[in-house]
DNA sequence: GCCGTTTTCGGCCCGACTGTTTTCAGTCG
């Protein structure tokens, strides 16, 4: 069993203990071992093999008698057990919007009801209201979650949730009672998707109701789900939900911290403010220990002034944590001891590469994407169009290279009179057995080859392996392309054990690309901390088909971000003259 | 369930909104 699967079956007994009303720590315990699971950079096999996994901070005994149980047999009797003793279609229920755990519990008692269809029924015919607690308007809400549910499913894309946020953000800028306006939760920490999208505003409080209006009646939105004196949220047209609060300006930096989270790094941070003596909220900070009716930061204030985030992590002895970093991932203790690294930022990037042009399915000649480039203020571009087998994509047969490496070399002296450099690479198909589309004479020919998997997705994570480790380890290769296959929301996939290839492109000096376009954006962050560690080096790429899609660089420097990336990392920080002996370092 | 700079037992982050109540439980983030 692989640890992604482990870390399933523990979320599933969290839910479950949930619905069963379990002491909600104990709920807790299994999400945080569900989660510390998933993310793991080490071996789990091996760490339950040497007993090492009561060493994870929120691993114990029982945990770590279930985990094993799972690792050597593939089940556990305790989850079946668990799953046994409750009906499946409670567990899809609780995804509805508004309904939790508890709800689900009554309507199983009284009404039978153990599937989100029984659910509906129920509601349709109104004996829902009739049950104590519930009423009409849960009722109705019921029924609009459930449709919400079923029209939105899932998460959305960066870029997309992106563009309606700075839609959003203008708008409410624009508003003359809004001082400070920003976006926070999982889209300010770049996260590759995104749930839900939250806004939070500064103003004074006589003007919050005004500017929950303007949020509510913004074009795009296609329904409330809430409305209150300083909190509100909606959903927008194509079903992501948005958030909006309202705050004082002095509590605007506590609330943006609160808001941006993860919810896991601020419950680190909230422990942290405990053991100093303080409680911190969305408001601000207070003396810890009052008594209940005593007034916290909300109506009396911060009993530490903060301006800025900045301002709340030195208060907690703590250098700034930027937000892609609020994973509860090691980040605080970083902080902590000033190990904190310089991250990327968008100005570093000094080129890139895997770029397409009309010589196969790109929209624009390379002479319009080399001007492009130029505008973007890049120093290099760097071409790397289909190889033959992409007969789809019009991939290059052998007889058409010579003529695009020398249009590519025509450019390049034409181009390096006014500072850019373009150098002619080549996205070369991994066959189904790990050989590359060229033979090793025309490989020799491009300045860098990029290798890609691009059919063949259905084979096991074992062969599939195989086959990309043995591409890497042609001394040819220079990058490889979208490095996991598992094209975020997508039905794009193909499963491949990211820990060995990573460890082949540390063995050979691959570059691995962090492939920045909207539909690509694939590894995540934990693993590009873990290919860091590794001393692989990085290439964001916009895999661009147009100029257009040069835009995504921006997200691909968010990713490299949250993976702790610095400019170190990345070899597009390089000026041109150093770029090209790293690109050829390997064939020497 | 986990955990310990006071703890091996008794804690475990905190607040807004909704709908149902008439003081609060459930849900969400």
């Amino acid at each position: 069993m692989d640890k992604a699967k482990v870390a399933e079956i523990l979320e599933e007994i969290g839910t479950l203990l949930d619905l069963k009303g379990e002491n909600p720590f104990k709920v807790r315990a299994y999400h945080n071992a569900a989660r510390l699971i998933g993310g793991l950079q080490q071996d789990l096999g091996a760490l339950v093999e040497t007993g090492q996994l009561r060493e994870l901070k929120g691993i114990g005994e029982a945990l770590s008698e279930k985990i094993t149980e799972l690792w050597k047999t593939d089940r556990l009797k305790y989850h079946d057990d668990l799953k046994a003793s409750l009906p499946s279609g409670l567990v899809e229920m609780i995804a509805i919007p508004g309904f939790g755990p508890k709800r689900a519990q009554v309507v199983h008692k009284k009404l039978k009801a153990d599937s989100i269809e029984k659910l509906e029924a129920a509601c349709k015919d109104g004996r829902i209201a009739q049950l104590e607690g519930f009423g009409e308007k849960s009722q109705e809400n019921i029924l609009q979650g459930i449709e919400q549910l079923r029209r939105f499913a899932g998460r959305h894309h960066y870029h997309k949730a992106l563009a309606a946020a700075l839609g959003i953000l203008e708008s409410l800028r624009e508003h003359p009672a809004a001082i400070r306006c920003e976006y926070a939760g999982s889209l300010r920490r770049c996260r590759e998707t995104v749930g839900d999208v939250d806004f939070l505003v500064s103003a004074k409080e006589k003007d919050a109701p005004a500017l929950i209006e303007r949020f509510v009646r913004l074009p795009g939105v296609i329904s409330i789900n809430a409305k209150g004196e300083t909190k509100s949220s909606v959903v927008l047209d194509g079903g992501i939900q948005a958030d909006l609060r309202v705050v004082s300006d002095a509590q605007f930096p506590f609330a943006l911290a609160y808001f941006t989270g993860s919810k896991e790094h601020n419950i680190a941070l909230r422990v942290r403010a405990l053991a100093r003596g303080l409680s911190l909220n969305e408001y601000g900070f207070s003396k810890a220990g009052k008594d209940k009716d005593e007034k916290g930061a909300r109506d009396t204030g911060s009993v530490i002034q903060c301006r800025t985030e900045e301002d709340i992590h030195e208060a907690m002895e703590l250098d700034y944590i930027p937000p892609e970093l609020r994973e509860e991932m090691g980040e605080i203790e970083a902080a902590e001891k000033g190990k904190l690294p310089k991250l990327i930022e968008k100005e570093n990037l000094r080129g890139t590469f895997h770029c397409h042009s009309t010589w196969t399915d790109g929209a624009e000649t390379i002479g319009s994407m080399a001007v492009a480039a130029q505008e973007l203020g890049l120093d290099y571009l760097g071409m790397a169009d289909h190889s033959k087998s992409e007969f789809q994509a019009r991939g290059l047969k052998d007889d058409q290279i010579p003529g695009y490496i020398a249009e590519t070399r025509k450019l390049d002296r034409k181009f390096r009179k006014l500072g850019l450099r373009i150098f002619a690479g080549i996205e070369v198909d991994i066959l189904e057995n790990g050989s590359l589309d060229y033979s090793d004479k025309i490989l020799a020919q491009f300045d860098y080859c990029i290798a890609a998997v691009h059919r063949g997705f259905t084979m096991d994570e074992m062969t599939m392996t195989a086959r990309i480790v043995k591409a890497l380890a042609n001394p040819h290769v220079t990058m490889l392309a979208h490095p996991t296959g598992r094209l975020l929301l997508s039905r794009e996939a193909y499963a491949v054990d990211m820990r060995a290839v990573i460890e082949a492109c540390a063995k050979h000096g691959v570059i691995i690309e962090l492939n920045s376009h909207p539909w690509r954006l694939d590894m995540d962050w934990r693993w590009w901390k873990f290919a860091k560690e590794r001393g692989v080096k990085c290439a964001i790429n916009p895999d661009a088909h147009g100029t257009p899609d040069f835009q995504s660089l921006a997200i691909g420097v968010g990713i490299a971000r949250k993976g702790w990336l610095t400019r170190d990392d990345v070899i597009n920080c390089l000026p041109a003259d150093k770029v090209e002996a790293v690109l050829k370092a390997r064939r020497k």
